[in-house]
DNA sequence: GCGACAG
DNA sequence: ATCTTGTCGC
C-alpha cells in the first residue's frame, strides 16, 4: 500500500475524514468467535521523523503473547488532536502487511467513534483495513460523560456535546485511577467493543494488549528487537 | 473571543 | 509521544 500523508493540509484531511466518515460500518455480522487480539502501539523521539511501529497479538481471551510485527517509517505529518490518524496510521499499516496470521480484533490507542467526525484512528484504521477494530484512549478528546464509580469495571456512556448521541464509554479499568476511553473503530458495536475491552483488564489501568504493545515497542525503539514479523514460541507445558 | 485539545 | 525526581497511597 506504501500510504503517505505528508503532503496533507488539515483543510484536506478533515475533508477526507468527512469522506471516510460516509464509508463506516458497524455492525458487521458478527457471529465470527474472536480467538485473538491485537494491540498497535508507535513510540519515537519528539524531534524525529522516524516512527517505531508495532503490532502484537495475543490469543483471547488468555491474552498470552502469539506474535508481533516490528517496523520503523518516516512522518511528516504533524500531531494535531483529531487528526492523529494521519500521523500513525501510515506506520500501523506498515506492521500490519506484514502479519502472517491476522488477528480478529485490533484495539488502537486513541479514540474511534468517540471523535468530532467518528473518524478517529481506531475508524481510519479500521476502514482501511476493513478490520475489527476498538479505541482505547487513556484521556478525553471529545464528548460529556459523568464519572463512572471508582470501583474497577464500572463505566459510564459518553455523549455527543450536542445531538445527546451515544458516541463511546469511560470505563474504570483500575481503582480509584483515571477512566480509559473505549468506542468501536470499525465492524463492531459499542457494546460489543465494552464487552470485550473489559475482558481485556488486568491490574493495571491500561488493558494488557495495550500494555504489552507499549512494552514491545520501547524495547524495539531502544535496539532490543528487531524490525520483522516473530510468532513466540508457545510455552511449553509441564507435568 | 475563550477554552479544550487522542498521541 | 518522551524526559525525569520526588512523592503519595495501597
Amino acid at each position: 500500500m506504501d500510504l503517505n500523508y505528508d503532503e496533507l493540509t488539515f483543510v484536506e484531511a478533515k475533508l477526507m475524514q468527512e469522506e471516510f466518515r460516509k464509508q463506516l460500518k458497524f455492525d458487521i455480522p458478527n457471529s465470527k468467535v474472536i480467538n485473538s487480539i491485537a494491540a498497535t502501539d508507535i513510540s519515537y523521539n519528539p524531534n524525529s521523523t522516524t516512527m517505531y511501529g508495532t503490532i502484537v497479538i495475543l490469543s483471547y481471551p488468555e491474552l498470552r503473547l502469539k506474535a508481533y510485527s516490528l517496523v520503523t517509517c518516516e512522518t511528516n505529518f504533524p500531531y494535531k488532536a483529531g487528526y492523529l490518524g494521519f500521523r500513525e496510521v501510515p506506520t500501523l499499516i506498515k506492521a500490519w502487511e506484514q502479519i502472517e496470521n491476522k488477528p480478529d480484533v485490533v484495539v488502537l490507542d486513541g479514540q474511534g467513534y468517540l471523535h468530532p467526525r467518528r473518524m478517529g484512528i481506531a475508524s481510519h484504521f479500521g476502514l482501511l483495513t476493513a478490520q475489527a477494530t476498538i479505541g482505547c484512549a487513556k484521556s478525553s478528546l471529545y464528548g460529556f460523560y459523568e464519572e463512572p464509580s471508582i470501583i474497577k469495571y464500572s463505566f459510564s456512556k459518553v455523549f455527543e456535546h450536542h445531538t445527546n448521541e451515544h458516541i463511546g464509554y469511560a470505563l474504570r479499568t483500575k481503582n480509584k485511577t483515571k477512566p480509559v476511553y473505549i468506542s468501536p473503530g470499525y465492524g463492531l458495536s459499542l457494546v460489543k467493543s465494552l464487552e470485550i475491552m473489559k475482558k481485556c483488564i488486568g491490574n493495571h489501568r491500561i488493558p494488557e494488549p495495550t500494555r504489552l504493545a507499549h512494552e514491545i515497542v520501547n524495547d524495539f525503539r531502544m535496539g532490543k528487537l528487531q524490525a520483522g514479523y516473530k510468532e513466540v514460541n508457545p510455552t511449553p507445558v509441564l507435568f
